[in-house]
DNA sequence: AGCACGCCGACT
DNA sequence: GTCGGCGTGCTC
């Protein structure tokens, strides 16, 4: 404490306001607050502070100073508390989160937080401790002593508990030597989390179609500049191999890539594939990674140490030093679409991103989104087509299953020739995999007596039966009620039915065909969470089953060489829920989940149950022609209008009475263009609408006061103040609005 | 987003 | 008579 930081009367001198900065704070208001920076303290666009709001401190980022609002009296602005020794957030990551606030209708602050969502992180990792040879010998060199000396002779940063277990001695023969003066204690930098992958480690021997592909790819990255190229082929087609030379051309250039993936196919496949390819493992990102590795993932993408990341949608948010390249890899799938807090498509997002980075971005998927289709046929896409399987990869014989000529036995799902195919498969000691979508045992109980079918309170939904756990529960909002013995309507005992299946349901009935052969469930909801989950993904891989019942997941990413059929037990489901997307999900869906098979080079079938085997969905399954299937679908959304060529569409979520969103449609009609539709919701069907993407563009009010609402949507318009209290808008992609 | 304040219903 | 519901306002 120096004599010049008091006054006369012993008090802290107030530290001279001389300067006011904008911060970025995580709150919802419209734009940054002031801030005064207290004097000498080193301050500038993109710092991360920390910041007095009301009673608490937060996190927050310094803004660019044109957009420092004048009008905050002197007298209100706090000083700054502290800066962070990390890294600024980059002029071009600012552009974007104000981009993303401003497309989505968030707050900026509340995009501008997930930009710094690491907070142990924001200031420098401790150093560790190492050991350094000094040069003295130990005066009498036992076995174990001269192994240390070895070790630590060949290679240098040896911290004392590393260096002891790679020689396999304890720690303390290392105190003792450290005694002898034999080590010197240094500071090193804490250890890079990923080894720095080789463009040239192993280059992959491309085919013909590949090696253009991918030439093409480098070619792009040679020339910089912003650009989007979708890269389109079957499963087993070489997407990966493509784009990682993509990858190995940023690299070359000294740049970061980002490679987007949907959570669930983030697999130790993938990384091992990544890992074999460029000589290191890329930083990993997604939700359950350990709190302590999110930091130094975090931290080390912002100081360039991490050169690639491979992470989930979130990771589109990290603060990337020199970001040159980001690929979105199954980019058609819905996991890419936030739909909390801040609504976004990362995949949308991640074009946005290169666009503000002026970098190329790359967009795979063996089944695109019809809008990417339709960014590309309108050539603001470019296309690269990767032709079918190569090498031993032969596609699997798909057939249809007609079970109105093939019905299966009473109470059962299957059909004798799906059984007699799983019987011939598992026979082989092959593996087979049924696909059913739809958790649980059966998705809807009902009384046989009076009739009473279970709801859940909340939605509008059924309640699904979950056998193993002796509950009823609601897909939709998480509610969850025991199994009853008696029907609350009519106080039957033992008269509840359980209809239709779940993988419950069908892995209760493969085990009395095959009670002799190892069955696994496969879904989102097994005891343990993701990281079971990836273990018995693998297991399965490995051979540890015969027989896979599996949800959506089963569908995605992951590789099974020793499944030589797949069943779908339902094709049917979501071909008929008014989804207007149905027909594209189911098709991407079945595409996904047959090319599960036939990667093993031993012939592998796939077999679709379905009443409605003329379908076009079924038909281009089995053709195995998606352009036809893409081009009818895309001349059918333009008819009908619906995404992405609907027409603008609201909707309100309305908590309050049905008067007050009638009040709130008349003025948002009012405020809208003639060719917009503002629909009214109520609370149980407006999020299930959401979810299944029956609108363009979607907007969710929750209204805190109802002259609020007209607000909503001149913002939306930007035309008018932005408005008040929490808005939650999702934006579907709008093919032209960010190009 | 979080938190405080303030005004009306069912309870120790 | 209080406890506590959520509607409203505020944070540089």
């Amino acid at each position: 404490m120096t004599r010049d930081s008091f006054d006369l009367f012993g008090k802290p001198a107030a530290p001279p306001a001389s300067r006011s900065v904008p911060v970025m704070v995580p709150l919802p208001v419209p734009g940054p607050y002031s801030y005064a920076v207290p004097d000498g303290m080193p301050v500038f666009p993109g710092s991360v502070v920390q910041v007095p709001v009301g009673p608490r401190k937060v996190i927050g980022i310094v803004w660019d100073e044109s957009a420092q609002d004048g009008n905050v009296p002197a007298r209100k602005l706090r000083p700054i508390e502290h800066v962070f020794d990390c890294p600024p957030v980059s002029d071009e990551m600012r552009k974007f989160i104000q981009w993303v606030a401003g497309y989505t209708l968030t707050p900026p602050g509340l995009v501008a937080r997930m930009a710094v969502r690491a907070p142990a992180a924001l200031d420098p990792e401790p150093m560790v401790e190492g050991l350094v040879l000094t040069g003295e010998t130990p005066d009498r060199l036992t076995p174990a002593r001269k192994r240390v000396l070895e070790m630590a002779e060949n290679s240098a940063g040896w911290t004392r508990l590393g260096l002891a277990r790679a020689v396999g001695v304890s720690a303390s023969v290392i105190d003792t030597m450290m005694k002898k003066g034999v080590f010197d204690t240094v500071f090193l930098p804490p250890p890079p989390i990923v080894g720095t992958p080789d463009a040239d480690h192993a280059p992959p021997v491309l085919s013909g179609d590949q090696a253009e592909a991918a030439e093409a790819l480098r070619d792009l990255v040679a020339e910089g500049g912003f650009g989007v190229t979708l890269i389109d082929g079957v499963t087993g087609s070489g997407k990966t191999e493509v784009y990682f030379e993509a990858v190995a051309e940023t690299l070359k250039r000294g740049k970061q890539v980002l490679i987007l993936l949907p959570e669930i196919a983030l697999t130790s496949v993938f990384l091992k594939r990544f890992e074999d390819r460029f000589g290191a493992k890329p930083g990993e990102w997604h939700s359950d990674l350990p709190p302590r590795m999110r930091e130094k993932v975090w931290r080390q993408t912002a100081e360039g140490a991490v050169r690639v990341v491979a992470g989930a949608r979130s990771a589109l948010f990290l603060p990337f030093q020199e970001l040159g390249l980001i690929i979105v890899d199954e980019e058609h799938d819905s996991a890419y679409k936030q739909e909390d807090r801040v609504f976004y498509n990362a995949r949308d997002m991640a074009v946005v991103r290169s666009r503000i980075g002026g970098f190329p971005a790359v967009l795979a998927s063996a089944t695109p989104s019809v809008e990417s289709q339709v960014n590309a046929m309108a050539g603001r896409y470019e296309r690269l087509h990767l032709p079918g399987r190569f090498a031993e990869a032969a596609m699997p014989d798909l057939k249809t299953v007609d079970l109105r000529r093939h019905p299966p036995q009473r109470g059962g799902f299957l059909s004798p020739v799906m059984l007699s195919a799983i019987k011939d498969t598992v026979g082989r000691g092959e593996q087979a995999l049924l696909f059913l979508n739809r958790r649980g045992y059966a998705p809807l109980t009902l009384c046989r007596v009076c009739g009473h079918r279970f709801q859940c309170p909340n939605c509008a939904s059924w309640l699904v039966e979950h056998r193993f756990r002796g509950q009823l529960m609601c897909h939709h909002c998480g509610h969850a009620e025991p199994v009853p013995e008696a029907c609350p309507e009519c106080g039957t005992l033992d008269h509840l039915a359980a209809c239709g299946p779940g993988v419950e349901r069908i892995a209760e009935e493969v085990e009395q065909h095959f009670p002799d052969k190892r069955t696994i469930i496969l879904s989102s909801d097994m005891a343990g969470g993701v990281k079971r989950l990836r273990l018995e993904l693998d297991a399965v891989a490995n051979g540890e089953a015969d027989i896979v019942i599996g949800t959506q997941l089963v569908a995605k990413g992951h590789n099974f060489p020793l499944m030589t059929l797949v069943g779908v037990v339902d094709a049917d489901i979501g071909l008929s829920n008014g989804d207007p997307r149905a027909a594209e999900r189911t098709f991407q869906l079945l595409s996904q989940v047959t090319g599960r098979a036939g990667r093993t080079g031993r012939k592998s079938i796939g077999l679709i149950q379905t009443y409605q085997p003329s379908h076009p969905v079924m038909q281009a399954i089995i053709s195995g022609d998606a352009d036809a299937f893409y081009e009818r679908e895309i001349a059918e959304r333009e008819k009908t209008s619906l995404p992405p060529f609907g027409r603008l569409a609201a909707v309100i979520v309305s908590s309050e009475n049905r008067s007050d969103a009638e009040n709130h449609a008349r003025g948002l009609r009012a405020a809208a263009p003639p060719s917009a539709t503002i629909d009214i919701l109520g609370p149980a069907e407006a999020p299930l609408a959401l979810i299944r993407g029956r609108y363009r563009f979607r907007l969710l009010v929750h209204a805190r006061r109802s002259d609020d609402v007209q607000g909503y949507l001149s913002a939306m318009l930007d035309k008018g103040p932005k408005p008040r209290g929490s808005i939650h808008v999702q934006l579907d992609i709008d093919p032209q609005s960010f190009l």
